[in-house]
DNA sequence: CAAATAGTGTCTGTAAGACAATATATT
DNA sequence: AATATATTGTCTTACAGACACTATTTG
């Protein structure tokens, strides 16, 4: 079992004389999308709030884009993992613990940060509004939840040769208390007969700092993909919630409405009925239900 | 525009007398789990040949895990970015240029290289038999295509506390000329009322060096989500195919017989039929298809 | 009773599962 | 003709889209 390499070393000798190379590296940020879903100002009393999707950014502080906003993350430390460096970060911005983490990409653009490499392993955060308090605590000039609305402005397609270029533009506008941002960012397809590959680029940028539009917008495609055949929404509804309402999280992730009869049958599996129903809400009752923990598909 | 920070440099002030910290960073390794299909051994000279599914692996010529089965891969160099590298590695360890490539996932798991701290940047490669010749050129020892399957072996569910935790144990078998290795890899799902996490674990690892039958799993798991609702898999398959091969590649992806009246109409929009047929076959002609460059869903 | 939402019923069209029937080359 | 695969037809089942109808609270 002690193989020995070419200088005659077994594998214990050969870590021991290891040392790390002179070669560059780069550092690696976590940085993370997260989402939380809020109740717009209601229009009259008897009507039912509108659901705003949102997502918390940060101002920075320090060069570079002083004064711009970012979202959360920082550099992952050595004897942690990226997902261990999310965590905290999110602990620490949010002080929230318990939730829903997935990694979305890491991206590597050369350039991407102009103090040195960077690059940046992205997550998604899925948290609810029970699990926030939504005026960060200590310094709320720093901090602030932005609604997000993410639509296709254009879509193109262009045949070159043996394939094609579909190009689809989208608008990403980041909004709260005054502040308004617009990004544009394409998606932008290349097929050829034996290649497909897909690039996310930045037409528009205003406000946001580093290519984080482009995590964003990436955050929400995997968003609104996976809402589709996984129960990821329920992550966002607070422990008690009426179909309604999660109809809503639905409707505003994929900015499309839903029928009603249609959405109820799909989302059945997924939800457990309780016997508390809403009240005093100016108009029947709903039924509150909580997130089915017995049957996942 | 010049914005002063908290020492009164502007942005380009603070650029210019910026030096990367003395923060121990990562090394950051793309890794590439290169999919092909090739033709086993016909029984006989009438039968059509079955189809394997087989991915490239590469004999570690020194420590760590010096003689084990590694994938491509390779240390992403300045100045390029993971994709960039990956497409180097593959060039360099396979002569193909022109491939699907599709970033997986990013493994940063602490001690999962014991020279020091790396990361993996995992992709995903689909080749078709015409772009490879099989015995790569130079040392046909040290690299070699690896038949694949991935079978799930058993599911457990646990109910904890207000929770369950699913287990899912897979079984990957890579076999080439002899040499067979088996590893069995968990993957975890923990769903809690506010989170879900899903891991995976390796539970037994043959043959195989360091954590590449995770990746590899993890490539396997992503292939057959996205057989079923994207065109992946044509590019795994030659310019001009048979219907009925292209339902072989998509049964040996899910390891799942499918029916051949459905299949052809779930993927009659993917393809562009030819006026040619298959010849001396030894019974009827098929005829060929293209991959479908028009109308892409 | 009016307002507003909750919840259900049902028709229709589309797509997948299942299986059978027919077609056509090679030996 | 026998073998082996190719290709199409069609019945059934499942489910989503569309729309309408009924139910129930509060003011």
């Amino acid at each position: 079992m002690d193989l020995l390499d070419r200088d005659g070393l077994t594998e214990r000798e050969f870590l021991e004389q290891y040392r790390a190379g002179d070669y560059e590296r780069p550092s690696v940020a976590a940085d993370m999308v997260i989402f939380t879903v809020t109740n717009a100002e209601a229009d009259s009393y008897r009507k039912l709030p509108e659901k705003e999707l949102r997502i918390l950014l940060i101002r920075r502080g320090g060069h570079p884009f002083l004064g711009k906003w970012a979202l959360p993350g920082g550099f992952v430390r050595p004897n942690e993992t990226t997902e261990q460096a999310a965590a905290r970060e999110l602990r620490e911005e949010t002080g929230v613990d318990d939730v829903y983490l997935e990694q979305l990409y890491t991206f590597s653009d050369i350039g991407r940060d102009p103090r040195t490499w960077v690059m940046s392993c992205s997550y998604m955060a899925l948290i609810n509004s029970d699990q926030v308090q939504l005026k960060a605590g200590d310094d709320a000039a720093d901090a602030a939840w932005f609604k997000v609305t993410y639509r296709l402005l254009r879509e193109r397609k262009e045949l070159i040769g043996d394939g094609y270029v579909k190009t689809m533009e989208y608008e990403l506008k980041l909004s709260s208390e005054g502040k308004e941002f617009t990004a544009v960012v394409n998606r932008t397809v290349t097929a050829k007969p034996t290649s497909t590959s897909t690039v996310y680029s930045l037409v528009r940028n205003e406000g946001l700092a580093f290519d984080h539009a482009k995590l964003i917008a990436c955050a929400i495609d995997r968003l609104r993909g996976k809402v589709n055949y996984t129960d990821i929404a329920l992550h966002l509804m607070p422990k008690f919630f009426t179909l309604t309402e999660l109809q809503q999280v639905y409707e505003i992730i994929l900015d499309k409405e839903l029928l009603k009869a249609a959405f109820r049958r799909k989302v059945g599996d997924l939800v457990t009925e309780t016997d508390q129903y809403t009240e005093n809400a100016g108009h029947r009752p709903s039924r509150l239900y909580r997130r089915n923990l017995e049957e996942y598909r």
